[in-house]
DNA sequence: TATTAAATGAGAATGATTTTCAATTAGCTC
DNA sequence: GAGCTAATTGAAAATCATTCTCATTTAATA
């Protein structure tokens, strides 16, 4: 058991967890934690080590299965970067839309969604039915702009 | 050389090869006629594929290091899938703003950019200075939705 | 047609992700 | 709290996608 790192998403995701009947186990709530700490979206290797300065040794697969798992349960969101890196936040709602920095992979909110106000008909007309959408900003972010 | 697969964005692809003083290979003209061909976003793996078809054996390399090229000369644009994967489709403009159906993986257009109209003054309040975006609506075309 | 830099092909190398399976653990019940 | 059981983990092997290397070939130009 691991009361230390207590948080609205620890307890939001114990309680995703045991609705599934799946177990909330260290290191599942380690992810929660290194992902809630860090305003930045990470890699997969960032959560890990995250994971194992918490933990210690820690497998590789246990944070892919993790990960997987959470995004399935909508805990958290995969980005895709332009050069095809993967990287993962805690979901903020039921779309991504995240502004990404370029140069520190800083992910910020944008407060409204840009294709929600978006007239969907000209789309539907065409026959397609949409069902989610993805928006990410690319850009820099206030420091990373002064600092260059 | 080969001529039997003239079309409006091969000339656009060789235009474009030779004002950077690359090379309009058999294979990167076969590359273009596949993706024009396809009215789908196609992987990389289909892509080669097609090229196959068309020339016989061709390395895999090729078809990266042609795409990767591509993407730079902004001749094709790359896709994310939710799953993580790759696909290519033909770049329709200068933003990539595609429907994608998740059954038959089709790329469609949608007329106007939902980000386009969108206000950035709220973002840039927070600094961030945004370069790029990229938009991809995800469902169901009308013929995957008739058949399913 | 000869020249030459650019490009290709084949396979090796790399790196990320997934799988496998024996050992461990969380969440029950008593 | 101890025991039970299915779920989960860790470690290593396996797989898969992508990139690299370098000898050979080719497109573009003269």
């Amino acid at each position: 058991m691991m009361k230390d790192f207590e948080c609205t998403q620890e307890s939001y995701a114990r309680e995703v967890l045991r609705e599934k009947g799946l177990k909330s186990t260290t290191q599942r709530l380690a992810v929660v934690h290194v992902l809630h700490t860090s305003r930045k979206s990470l890699s997969v290797g960032e959560i890990h080590d995250g994971v194992k300065e918490m933990l210690g040794a820690t497998g590789l697969a246990t944070i892919y299965r993790t990960l997987e798992m959470f995004e399935d349960l909508g805990i958290v969101k995969r980005l895709h970067f332009p050069d095809g890196g993967r990287g993962y936040a805690f979901s903020q709602g039921e779309h991504v839309h995240h502004m990404v920095c370029v140069d520190c992979r800083g992910v910020f909110d944008f407060p409204e969604c840009p294709v929600e106000s978006f007239d969907y008909a000209s789309v539907e007309k065409q026959g397609f039915r949409v069902k989610d959408h993805f928006v990410q900003l690319f850009g820099q972010c206030g420091k990373c702009a002064e600092a260059a």
